[in-house]
DNA sequence: AAAAAAG
């Protein structure tokens, strides 16, 4: 089957052509011809099988005839989220480059007069989250009732975000008689009500797609404890330790979470971006190109990132947090190992997520083995095995993650004296970039002195894991940034840097070591 | 359990 025998027009088909696909995905099979012949479509498919293309391409070839009208949009799509509905305007611009097409995102977080502008110019296709868009025919800058087609992408992810009253106002402002096409990966019973609501005698196109990982991904789990330093370290570890890793995203249950893992990784060096609902939407936007040009090579995100993004080329997907539905877990996993491709997929597992990885085995009908390398809790001497807590305080994480609350340097440094001697000798070498406000006072630099047998014996547990030939490490060089990272730690709390990967950190004997 | 979206 190829792509030209749907019934796409040349222009169209020139522009797929260009884009070097050939055939046609069995959702853009099936669901083409029927978008052509201006019939409803209830599509079954979950993100990554082509779904976008499946109703872009028709409607670019719909929509070469005729013209838009000031305030009238001829067509609409809704989108659960602010990146999707960037996305798919992406899609109209890659496959209708050689159309005149107006496309229009209306999407919250940017500005609403650029996007009045651009419906006062008149679009053919209106690509909008549901916020916004009611909000400009609220006000009377929108007028849907020149909409011919209404395309609602990702209908149970909208049930899910609570979406679907207002998805519900706006199908009573478009035409009655407009064609529809209605996406959704799942059928529960509130979404099959509103498919009876929003339909007339749907084509039903489904893609056996099922709820499972691509075989090209290779899936391991890592077990860890819960505390959320120890998670943090662990995942320097496998970022360190991971092989032909190119770039990663790495998922958190939590927007906060997200927050404090992105802090962290900047801290320790990395070159780690962040995205979630509660940045803003240019550092959301910013944070995705970055990371889809490789610019960044880590994103640390939230699940906004974890459903359709469609960013090529993801090497790995780390899970910091198991998630708590087996679904997101396999729509996390889904953003590796796309078209094909080889991807790994690691999960960093505590006790308590247990009850979750046996779900998300028997989702995905394959058990997910535990990592190669002594990730176990070891009685040789290992991270977490026989090192004395103490010895583990260097990791400056803990003071956030291991008491609750965010403390100062300052207080920290006061409550544990013989901890903190070791905590300078091991800020040390680094200290050189800190501001003098930062620098501690001499009288505990000179226990730090002392102490620096311990630290030694630490720095080789440490080798332990950084001991491996150094060609292990010769893909990460990209993923540290040493520089930027003494500039950050300014305006971070100041802290030990000793833990830095090894390629990260200056010379062993550093000038204030030796 | 949380995230997402309108300010």
């Amino acid at each position: 089957m190829s792509f030209s025998n749907l019934g796409l027009s040349e222009k169209v088909l020139a522009a797929v052509a260009a884009t070097g696909y050939t055939n046609p995905t069995p959702i853009q099979e099936q669901a083409i011809p029927h978008v052509l012949a201006r019939k409803d479509v209830l599509g079954i498919a979950q993100t990554g099988t082509g779904k976008t293309a499946a109703f872009v391409l028709p409607m670019l070839t719909i929509l070469e005839k005729g013209r838009a009208r000031a305030r009238m949009p001829r067509t609409l799509i809704l989108e659960p989220t602010r990146e999707l509905a960037a996305q798919v305007k992406e899609n109209f611009d890659r496959y209708g480059a050689g159309q005149k097409l107006n496309v229009a995102l209306l999407i919250g977080g940017v500005s609403f007069g650029d996007q009045d502008a651009k419906l006062t110019r008149g679009v053919d296709v209106l690509i909008a989250t549901p916020g916004r868009l009611l909000d400009h025919t609220e006000r009377g800058g929108l007028l849907l009732t020149g909409v011919e087609l209404l395309v609602i992408d990702e209908a149970d992810r909208m049930l899910d975000m609570g979406f679907i009253p207002d998805i519900e106002r706006i199908c009573k402002l478009v035409p009655f008689t407009r064609q529809t096409l209605f996406f959704t990966a799942t059928m529960p019973p509130e979404i099959r009500r509103i498919t009876e609501a929003f339909l007339h005698n749907p084509q039903k196109v489904e893609v056996s797609k099922p709820a499972t990982t691509a075989v090209t991904v290779t899936q391991s789990q890592v077990p860890a404890g819960r505390e959320a330093h120890e998670k943090r370290e662990l995942l320097r570890r496998l970022l360190r330790e991971a092989k032909d890793l190119k770039n990663a995203i790495i998922f958190c249950n939590r927007k906060r979470e997200v927050a404090i893992v992105h802090k962290s990784l900047q801290k320790h060096g990395f070159s780690v971006g962040a995205l979630h609902g509660d940045m803003d939407q240019p550092a959301r936007m910013a944070a995705l190109e970055q990371f889809r040009k490789g610019e960044l090579p880590l994103l640390v995100a939230s699940d906004v990132a974890a459903r359709g993004l469609d960013i090529p080329e993801v090497s790995h997907v780390f899970n910091f947090d198991v998630p708590h539905h087996p679904d997101d877990y396999v729509h996390r996993v889904g953003r590796t190992g796309r078209a094909g491709r080889t991807g790994t997929a690691i999960s960093i597992v505590t006790p308590l997520d247990q009850k979750s990885m046996v779900a998300i085995e028997k989702l995905i009908g394959q058990s997910i083995p535990r990592a190669e390398g002594d990730y176990e809790v070891h009685a040789d001497g290992g991270e977490q095995g026989d090192r004395p807590r103490e010895s583990r305080g260097r990791d400056r994480d803990r003071s956030r993650g291991g008491r609750g609350k965010p403390q100062r340097g300052r207080d920290r440094e006061r409550s544990h004296e013989p901890r903190e001697a070791r905590h300078a000798a091991d800020a040390a070498p680094s200290s050189d970039a800190k501001p003098a406000a930062e620098a501690r006072p001499a009288r505990e630099a000179r226990p730090a002195r002392e102490a620096r047998p311990p630290r030694e014996a630490r720095q080789g547990s440490e080798a332990r894991h950084g001991s491996r030939p150094q060609a292990n490490n010769s893909h990460v060089p990209s993923i540290g940034r040493p520089e930027p990272r003494r500039q950050r730690e300014i305006d971070t709390e100041p802290g030990d840097h000793s833990h830095l990967p090894a390629f990260l950190l200056r010379p062993v004997r550093s000038p204030a070591g030796a």
